[in-house]
DNA sequence: TATACTGTGTATATCTTATATGTACACTAG
DNA sequence: CTAGTGTACATATAAGATATACACAGTATA
């Protein structure tokens, strides 16, 4: 398979295994109803514990990007895009909540946070 | 002093230092040049260690709200919050950052993020 | 039903990071 | 000198993240 597992990526192994995954879906290279490895062809192939796998294919079907069944294997799921958008969208939203509730300290707004990341000038 | 540590609060009692008095720096209630507790009164007075309140000292010096001088204590900084609101503000950007390049796995763009925050209706 | 695949549950090991601490030492003003 | 101040060092503890082995259970099919 395509996975590539790099001591030198920071990244914990399962998390190089489920980001490379989810970019192969997203891109349609892996379409779905396609069988992925067995978590003890994948473990290996990578030299790594079955167990790590295991972790990688759990978080993905958590995720909504998988489908696992016992005895079977693990398939890429129909995906709802729209679904894990707005999941996504609101997971976001949270985050960007904390960061404005702790920039207000600083009279930092949403605006000028706005203006910021667009890159364009910070009024004065 | 004004300061209340309270074990219900999940964040560490440093934290509940710092945060407690920034906010006391940021509204006016402590101002520039005013002599904090020592942090041996300080440890006293809260019950918790000396070292704890040294961290939290530590970290209020470190980002730019008092001044310590071994032998003499610390001191409210005389704050440069336009300096203050650049640096949070080149944080924010980071974060931001990282979260657009995260999103864009979900055909998420910064317009469609700047949307839904304002549909929140955060505003300061 | 035997078998050769598949995933699962449980228990543990290891490592890292965060948090909190005591004690002995050093600086400063009067 | 002394009485206050902060500092450095060495740990201790707890929690969380990461990775693992091995015995167990589900599934298809010859």
């Amino acid at each position: 398979m395509f996975i590539v597992i790099s001591p030198l990526n920071p990244d914990p192994m399962y998390k190089q295994v489920t980001d490379q995954i989810k970019d192969a879906i997203a891109s349609g290279t892996l379409r779905p109803e396609t069988k992925l490895p067995s978590i003890r062809e994948m473990a290996k192939e990578l030299k790594i514990s079955m167990i790590t796998i295991k972790r990688a294919y759990a978080d993905l079907e958590n995720e909504g990007y998988i489908l696992t069944r016992s005895g079977l294997g693990s398939f890429v799921a129909d995906i709802n895009w729209d679904k894990l958008r707005e999941e996504k969208l609101t997971e976001i939203r949270f985050e960007i909540t904390k960061i404005l509730h702790a920039a207000a300290r600083f009279d930092i707004s949403a605006e000028d946070i706005f203006t910021t990341v667009r890159g364009k000038g910070v009024k004065e």
